[in-house]
DNA sequence: ATTTGTGCAAATCGTTTGCATCTGA
DNA sequence: TCAGATGCAAACGATTTGCACAAAT
């Protein structure tokens, strides 16, 4: 059920670390291959680091919050607080929005386009919008 | 400019402690005259804790913690988280979003009535929805 | 060769907790 | 009286940092 070539995958990370600018280190592919190598995810540097360990990937947590945070300021992630306790990153950078689970503590998105906001005031000042966030926090 | 009557401010603030079934201690009288005394505020344990000892009121930061969630339990505040590092408390508990100062972290209320969502999708699972955050992050 | 990452352990920061002591009803 | 609060210092968990070593260009 998985692709013959087990390098593709691969291939195309690869090109991502390097079209960002960053050097495409055994460790940085690595994590870009748990993050991306299938949907959007939204992973705590915690949840990654524990993935690359279950894989037999050698990496401190150091360097997984360095990779995370590297991957972030090139948008390759981006950066949701939510509950004070931990942050999550989401491979999804484009514009989107979250369901987000109060008891698990998981995340959804919510595409872009299924919410619409008709309305906002002017930001104080004439400070420009840097993005807008939407989260509908769940009981359930 | 300042009502003539010191204690004034005092009564309200002790009948919202006792209404919310919480003991008005010195402690947490003088936090809640610090918090609720003027308009809404956004504050961190952080500054509410320097407020206090700026006016020699005799608060451990554990005690500032303690009260600052003895009343989000209670509905006197909420709490919000926006950026990982430290949680905000808003004496505002109603319907309302925020502009979020990314430089400065500051905070500021936009009224709900501003802000209109249009549509939303349904929860996944039939979850109830608990509440729906705006936060428009502001570069300048 | 040089620059850029990486690992480790120690340090930091916000927040929480345990427990002995106080205080409000 | 006595359940509920407080203070303090120690414990915590997430994140960061400093520095010697290793790997990428």
């Amino acid at each position: 059920m998985r692709p013959k070539i087990p390098s593709a995958g691969n291939v195309t990370v690869l090109e991502r670390l390097r079209d960002a600018g960053l050097r495409p280190t055994r460790q940085r592919l690595a994590l870009a291959k748990l993050l991306f190598a299938r949907g959007h995810r939204h992973v705590s540097a915690e949840q990654l680091f524990n993935e690359a360990k279950a894989q037999r990937v050698d990496v401190s947590l150091a360097t997984v919050y360095n990779a995370l945070h590297d991957f972030t300021s090139k948008d390759l992630l981006r950066e949701i607080s939510i509950d004070s306790s931990s942050s999550y990153f989401d491979t999804n950078t484009g514009d989107h929005h979250h369901f987000y689970f109060e008891q698990s503590g998981r995340l959804e998105d919510i595409a872009a386009h299924q919410v619409s906001i008709a309305a906002l005031p002017a930001p104080p000042g004439g400070a420009k919008i840097s993005r807008v966030d939407v989260i509908v926090r769940l009981k359930g």
